[in-house]
DNA sequence: CAGAAAATTTAAAACGATTTAAAAAATAGC
DNA sequence: GCTATTTTTTAAATCGTTTTAAATTTTCTG
């Protein structure tokens, strides 16, 4: 219809006022006279006056929009079934505070630290959420540490850092428990990639277990892959062929479970019967394989959800007195590990 | 570091030039003296300059940022398994052209429209690309005709429309024409909703298949559902119900797809023995299941990365011969089908 | 070396809003 | 009715760029 865009000067020139008086009146000040206000909102609805986002921006200095930033790594990308439903998390709360999203990968970690600073001062965001990432990444570091306006989902050291973490630990521990009290001995923890946070904690949180409950902790039994199908199908395949006994297997994701189930089925090995699985994450896919997989569910979704809900209270200035949440995950069990009960 | 940001006058004031030649020398303007170039480029690396993209969008009127829209409906959302692949797609293309990607949920179908005009007016993106929606829901008429540069996922009548589609109706009709090969009689199809126009296409080319091969179409076979996985569960159920007789299956996806095959395993119906079951959709939880599913596969990634291109082009001025196009799919054989062969 | 032409630089006007400080109008006080 | 005060309105500056057209400098020609 109206084809050259209606800007608050044709409204001003409709109600017969001045654009000052528009902008005061639409933003709802005080000053303006009721009579006027009146007046200037007709002019805006009959001209279907949609304001300038980007002039707002410039002059206001907020985009009224957040960045969620996914790091550009093999294991990072939107293909983790658990990324949709953080993305979920985080788009209900930016949509209630009418807020908007931008989907931002990392360029990889090797990349001149220059697109970071790009995407910190290109004034395109007003703030950051921040998948975790390799601990290893002095990128990150620089970013999460720059004082822009960031949540970073994951561990930080440092503890003014907004942070929604996972109790990875507290859930690996668990899950580990889980199988020490059906009798098992000899554990396999099939570990996520251990430059990062959550391989690290997991692992520990399997230590500990053992250590709790009198099990020597035995280096074989713990094997470092990447998260994948791939790799959980890899490392059982790698355990038979050293001939390494075990009687159960916690897995760093479900991802890697599942692909463990599949090499212990074609292997014949009975699941629970011979070997119990656990999972971590409680993806979907985890009560479609046979037998559906006992794991840590986590909410991915709340944590989205308290990712952007922490940003937004800083953005506006607002105290956010618990800087560093942590979620809480719980076991579930399915049928991977036999005992059907708790 | 610097906290008040650089602006291109701090360059300028520096390299001891205007303002002016900044931009132009930053944009390599032929007009500038290489020698002041070089000066320039020195200036803003010491400086550490940035450019404030609003700034430059508001002048420009291009924000070099597309969003990417989902109908925000119950079978609609994140969620949805090939969602990620189709984000990766998009995003690889827009990565490589420096385009910044919005995400957008629309607001629910009963929503006042204006809350799409905004998105249209608001200019904070030079163009959408849409994903497909119910054929009901007017607004996503009046945006996909509105003259702003769309994309959409899915078949639109009116052929200036850019379009990227898949071939539901070639896909449906392979994966019914492999049931009929394997000797299937009574297939039925679990459809997805038919105010949508995959829901639709698929039923068609399940139709044509059975009138190919002289099958009589029986209405009773087709029931209507949602995409969910527990609505195939509910659909094979509703079938036992009713003592319908049936040999095969086509599924409108693979979550119902999978679901289908829970049920029949609760009922102690061998699939592929005593009834074949074939998907649409090719997720990889259809790699998973035990029989692994047979299912018709569609290059989402690809579907992705083609609609991206397509926008590109378009806000680039360039021509885009091909205004609709079809990607084609293709049957992927497991073992929900019996007969391992094609 | 003057004048024309070409190459380079820059001032100033956008882009579309918000906000501040000043101006104008309305109301109050006496 | 005339100040003083309060309420409303507005002009103008500003945000950080790009771009046009004009100004300036340099190079070329004869």
């Amino acid at each position: 219809m109206s084809h050259g865009n209606v800007t608050i000067k044709d409204v001003a020139k409709i109600a017969g006022v001045s654009p000052a008086t528009v902008s005061l009146a639409l933003s709802g000040d005080a000053r303006v006279n009721e009579k006027t206000r009146r007046l200037v909102e007709e002019a805006a609805q009959r001209l279907n006056y949609i304001p300038n986002e980007i002039g707002r921006s410039l002059r206001a200095k907020s985009t009224e929009t957040i960045a969620f930033i996914i790091p550009n790594t093999s294991h990072h990308v939107f293909s983790h079934p658990y990324f949709s439903q953080l993305l979920e998390g985080i788009t209900e709360v930016l949509d209630d505070n009418n807020y908007n999203l931008m989907l931002s990968t990392t360029p990889s970690e090797k990349e001149e630290s220059a697109a970071y600073d790009k995407i910190l001062r290109n004034r395109r965001v007003d703030g950051i959420i921040l998948s975790s990432a390799s601990i290893k990444d002095k990128n990150i570091l620089r970013m999460v540490e720059s004082g822009f306006p960031v949540v970073y989902l994951g561990k930080w050291h440092h503890d003014e850092v907004l942070t929604v973490e996972r109790d990875d630990y507290g859930g690996a521990y668990q899950a580990t428990e889980h199988l020490i009290r059906l009798g098992r001995k000899r554990i396999v923890h099939i570990s996520g990639p251990l430059d990062h946070q959550e391989g690290i904690d997991r692992l520990e949180g399997y230590k500990q277990a053992l250590l709790d409950h009198k099990i020597l902790y035995e280096a074989p039994l713990v094997i470092e892959k990447d998260f994948s199908r791939q790799a959980g199908y890899d490392a059982i395949a790698e355990l038979a062929h050293r001939q390494t006994a075990f009687d159960a297997v916690f897995a760093g994701n479900d991802l890697m479970a599942i692909g463990a189930l599949k090499r212990l089925k074609d292997m014949q090995v009975r699941v629970p019967q011979d070997v119990s699985v656990v999972g971590f994450d409680d993806i979907d896919m985890a009560t479609v394989v046979s037998p559906m997989l006992t794991t840590i569910h986590q909410p991915m979704r709340q944590i989205g959800r308290m990712a952007a809900e922490k940003l937004l209270a800083h953005l506006n200035n607002q105290e956010v007195t618990e800087k560093q949440s942590v979620v809480s995950t719980h076991l579930v069990v399915r049928e991977s590990c036999g005992a059907g009960s708790g």
